[in-house]
DNA sequence: TCCATGTGTGAGCAGTGCTCTCTTGTACGA
DNA sequence: TCGTACAAGAGAGCACTGCTCACACATGGA
């Protein structure tokens, strides 16, 4: 207790740093072979230490992976979230540019990451609890630009539909607020096409359906029409 | 020579037995435990011969994956195109509803097939030229919707964006006929957002989102909003 | 100062993909 | 009809994987 500002221990400090610099390898290796190719034995040789020892710091290959995946899902958070802050609230349209355009650079940035948090989910493994908070950051600024469309640009038209207000009201409790159902339909839907888009690019099945050199500009077209089209935004 | 009207030969037609029954045995195991759990060895025993006999049939794991991409992507196609080929050629709207329904509802029955094909691609894994005609199955019925809706129900407005025909070059050749760029975008975002909602909720994102007992109602709800909305149907 | 405890080692088990050599049955050509 | 070439299976083996366990050892904390 003499250096540190918190009483943490010296032990600790260093299980803190050694897991870290697991968890870094880690995320190279994946980011370079991919989620199956993972392994522990690879990264155990690379920190420089024998696999047993990393068995110390997590209990298994699944629990190395969903720090992975709550990393990633805080990697893409941080990133979407310094985008988006960047626009003026009450351009909408712009929100919705920045959180979309940030999200597909930051998939292609890191594919294999994308991958891991949005593709197949690994066989047999269901994401524990630890990973709904960082899970939600994009899903948050997507729901406060949802409350922000209800109040600045109202729906010309009423969902009539009752039973998918009940449908939805998890949904309406998470973005808070009084949101008309079909402002939260429409944002389920963008949110929908978002990573829909954003996968399929990913995962090759537009590969012959869009040349290379025009992905970018296609991807910023689709999306604002979605904004416009789904009523998200107003034309124009 | 004798029963068979092609003359294929004993020992061409029991090999192409042995492959079936290697193929439907990975099959189930696929079906059970997914691809990256799938293991040659364990198909070979239960197959009843020793793992290196398999590798007679199928020169790699690889392989084994791939003729099981194409198995599927075959059986989604058929059942799809049995779907679709039910509904009334002018009911743009049931047809749409046909595709899509029929893809979430096969997906749903072999959650593995469908994440094998369109989940995030194994690594390292590039899909061969086998693949393609068999993956364009459920997209050629698309893409004759599309050129239907052309047809019957023409845009209300033209796409302004040269640039964007360009894109679509690919698109307009697979769909043939002549169909309007405008008409050609929507066809693509209703293909995106189709499987992007059916990846989306058996990958679990929609967990926690809508309730379990309220997901084929949104679903259809959804299909329905794209139809109407991307101006892919007619409203109403 | 002393030792309980946290941390790393190395052997080992059961599994994997894949290759190789060897044997055997039999389909097919002469 | 017969002999054989060849396809097909067996089995051992290599290098890898995840994971467990008994062990050694340094050291932080009392």
């Amino acid at each position: 207790m003499s250096g540190t500002t918190r009483a943490e221990g010296v032990r600790a400090q260093a299980r803190e740093q050694m897991r870290a610099t697991i968890l870094d390898t880690a995320r190279d290796h994946l980011a370079e072979h991919g989620a199956t190719a993972l392994s522990l034995r690879a990264v155990a040789r690379d920190v420089g230490m024998v696999s047993s020892a990393v068995y110390r710091y997590f209990p298994s290959r699944d629990a190395l992976l969903t720090a992975l995946i709550i990393d990633a899902y805080d990697s893409l958070g941080a990133a979407v979230e310094t985008a988006e802050a960047g626009v003026d609230r009450d351009d909408l349209r712009g929100r919705w540019r920045a959180i979309s355009l940030t999200t597909r650079r930051w998939a292609q940035a890191d594919p294999h990451q994308y991958a891991l948090v949005f593709g197949s989910p690994v066989p047999g493994y269901a994401a524990p609890q630890d990973t709904v908070g960082p899970a939600s950051r994009v899903t948050r600024l997507l729901g406060d630009l949802v409350v922000d469309v209800a109040a600045l640009s109202p729906p010309d038209v009423e969902s009539p539909d009752d039973t998918l207000a009940e449908a939805l009201a998890p949904v309406a409790a998470f973005v808070g607020g009084t949101v008309p159902t079909e402002v939260l339909l429409r944002g389920i839907m963008a949110w929908t096409y978002l990573f829909g888009a954003v996968s399929f690019e990913l995962f090759g099945q537009r590969n012959a359906v869009i040349p290379d050199d025009r992905r970018d500009a296609f991807f910023a077209t689709e999306i604002d029409r979605v904004g416009v089209v789904l009523g998200l935004l107003p034309a124009g």
